[in-house]
Parts: structure tokens; C-alpha cells; sequence
DNA sequence: CAGCAAACAAACCTACCAGTAGGATTTTTT
DNA sequence: AAAAAATCCTACTGGTAGGTTTGTTTGCTG
């Protein structure tokens, strides 16, 4: 890594701009160019910190997920009851894709995948095992019904949340997804959360 | 259009092959050599019957769409209750993602929307009408909960349906799509049809 | 001040790509 | 069978892309 501050800050302003160009165009829709001059920087020292397109978006993918790592830390760390833990991820995430650019550069770039030589693997699971614990945890506390199968539950949040994801940028750019995601859990605890249970408040703002 | 049937094959047969490279590599990621390699056409004949690479693109999207106007027909035209035509219509329509390189180039080329230059106005309207719709029916036939906001229900079926098609395609090639996709109408429908009304059967297969 | 990390600059290379031009061939029309 | 129209083919063009190279300059650190 970088050892000095200065090539610390030239590395996260090009690993910025990649994250804005790549958001906005996708990687195959990006070009070096794109990225170099929105940084302000030059062709040369880019490619001292980045060997080539495909790394740095592999950096920008990264980026977004340790983003994702302190969102999903930060609530489980607080003493909500667990499917409320899970929709303050839900929720918390989808702020974090209205307005950071890496991390919509992390989403858009994983949808795309397959568009890139290797294949990262599996990008989904890691929520899906979050998704898991929870609810595995708010089962066993009576808060969600027993007869529901915690893992295809999950499965399908993390699907359902997608595609929140996807059809709120293509209708509105992101503007509705939170909006999308309140809906979503509304009409998913209907049928989940067994009566007399505590009525869960999405609170906002997020950030 | 073509005024042979000659070049009708031909024309039918770039577009299968469009589609196909499409459905596997993207837009951008397609180049017109791909196609007409594959398609066993020359580039002159090609660019006979289709201008550019976006008006190629353009007609795949609308054979797709085509596709799936016929399968909304079909299904609107039996006599089945309404929340099962609608779930027949979302199962019918999976495994068509599964089978069908049009299609599938289509469902891509829509998630792609933003790397063209015109954008096609809302691709996923048309889909919520038709949900709206027998959502509606439902509803006033008592097979669904009143309390439901019929419109909002119909936004987050399409975009849930969506986020299935890119998790599978991401996970197992659409190899699991319509699993993924019966999972999705089981969990929610726990909340939002009433006690006492008919059981919802799956029955395959579908084509 | 010596040595190295970081950044700049510009020319360069190779591959590929969308699209075009104009001629050849096939089919339809007269 | 000749003319006209539709279809198809080959070669070419202009441009862009990712990435490399070479050389120079700036800044930090010991």
C-alpha cells in the first residue's frame, strides 16, 4: 500500500472518481480517460496504483463492501430485537446506494458481473447469511412464525431487496429506494410477525 | 420489413443470434463480429436489415416484449382466479428467462438501460399494470386481504421478481429462477390472502 | 545530499470496433 | 429475357480503447 499521504490521497480521489464513472456508465461503459480526468490526475499515475480496469474495479467492489461491513457491525452492535436489526440494515444500506458513489458503484458493478475475466464469487451470500442470523434469532424469540423456513426467507430478502434496487434506479435514480424497502418489509411482516408483536418503526433519517 | 423469405431467415436468424450474445455478454460487451459470426451472415447483410448496433438491440428488446405480451394474453384468457393468474403469468414467464435467448437478452438488455443513447420509457409499467389489475380483481372478490394497497403491492411483486432474476442469473445461470420464483409467492402470500381460500397449486411444467 | 516513491507528460503500440462504399448476386417484375 | 429491385458480400475507413514505454520532475526520508 501507499507510503506516503499524498499517494494515499491520489489513490482514494481516483478510486472515487472510478467509483462516480463506474455508477454512472458501468464498467464496460467507462473508459481510463473517463476516469483519469475526472480525477484530475494523469494516465501514469493512475496506472502506478492501479495496474489495470479490471483491478480497480475489483478495488471500487471492495470498497463498497467494507462499507457494507461497518453498516451491518455499527446495528448489530446496538440492542434493537433482531428483525429490526434487519430492517435498519436494509434501510441504512439502501441510504448508503441513494448517496455514496462507491458503494452504487458496488452494486451496479456486481449486477454486471460476468462482463469481467474472473468472476467474483458470489456476492450475495454474505447478505444472505446476515439475513439468516436474524431471523434465525427472532424465531426462536417468538417474533417471527415458526413455521416459516428461515433460509428460503432470507434468500428471498436479499433477492427482493435487489430488485428494489434495480427498478428504483432504472424508474427514478435511486430517489425511491428507501420509499421501495419500507414498502417491501410492510407487506413482507404481514404475514410473518405473529400477533400482538411490538410495531416496528422504520425512523428516519439515516445518516 | 423484408420482402423475402429469404431475408426473412436471414433477419430471423441475426436476431436469434443477437439475442443470444445479448443474453450472455450484454450490450457493450457484444460486438457486431460476435453476432454475425454466429448467426453465419455476413456483416454486409447484417447491416442490410438492421441500421446499428442499438436498432439490433431495440428489436431484440421488442421480440422479447412480444414474447411476453403473449404469454400475459394467454394466461389472461383462462379461467383461472385472478392471484393465480398472476402467479402463472410470473412462473410462465420465469421459465421463459430459463429457455428463451430473446428473452433473456431482453430481461438483460432493460436491467442495462442508461448504456444506450434513447432510454425505453419504463420497462417494468407495463408489468405493474398487469399486476394492478388482477391484484384489483382480487381484492374486490375477497381473495386478497383489503387492507392491501393494491398499487404498491403490484410495485414491489415486479421489482421482487426482477431481484430474483438477477440473484439467480448471478448464483445459477436461471437455473433456480423458478424455485426462486414459487419461494417468493409462498412467502407472501402467508399475509395477503385470506384464511379458507383455495390453495394456490404450481403446477409444472410450463411449456 | 543521496536515494526512492510518486506523479507528470507525451508518444506509442496493438487490437478491435461500429459503420460505410460499391460491387456482385439473387429474386422479382415487366 | 431484360430490367429493376432486393439482398448479400468484401474491403476499407476512421476512431477509440487499454495498456506500455521512456524520460523528466517533484517530494519525502534517512
Amino acid at each position: 500500500m501507499p507510503q506516503q499521504e499524498r499517494a494515499q490521497r491520489t489513490r482514494d480521489t481516483v478510486l472515487r472518481a472510478a467509483g462516480e464513472a463506474f455508477a454512472e456508465k458501468g464498467f464496460l461503459g467507462t473508459s481510463m480517460a473517463d476516469i483519469f480526468a475526472r480525477a484530475g490526475v494523469t494516465k501514469g499515475a493512475l496506472y502506478f496504483h492501479f495496474s489495470s480496469k479490471e483491478e480497480l474495479a475489483f478495488a471500487v467492489i471492495s470498497a463498497g463492501e467494507e462499507l457494507g461491513n461497518v453498516v451491518v457491525q455499527e446495528v448489530l452492535a446496538s440492542d434493537a430485537p433482531p428483525l429490526q436489526k434487519l430492517i435498519d440494515i436494509s434501510i441504512r444500506w439502501a441510504s448508503y446506494i441513494q448517496t455514496d458513489p462507491i458503494v452504487r458503484a458496488n452494486v451496479r458493478l456486481i449486477v454486471e458481473q460476468g462482463t469481467y475475466s474472473r468472476d467474483v464469487p458470489n456476492s450475495y451470500d454474505p447478505w444472505e447469511q446476515v439475513a439468516s442470523l436474524l431471523l434465525k434469532d427472532a424465531q426462536e424469540r417468538g417474533e417471527l412464525e415458526r413455521s416459516v423456513d428461515v433460509k428460503a426467507l432470507a434468500e428471498f430478502i436479499v433477492a427482493a431487496f435487489t430488485g428494489a434496487q434495480i427498478v428504483s434506479y432504472a424508474t427514478s435514480g435511486y430517489k425511491d429506494l428507501v420509499r421501495r424497502v419500507e414498502n417491501m418489509w410492510q407487506l413482507l411482516l404481514v404475514g410473518l410477525v405473529p400477533q400482538g408483536n411490538p410495531i416496528i418503526f422504520f425512523s428516519r433519517p439515516y445518516r
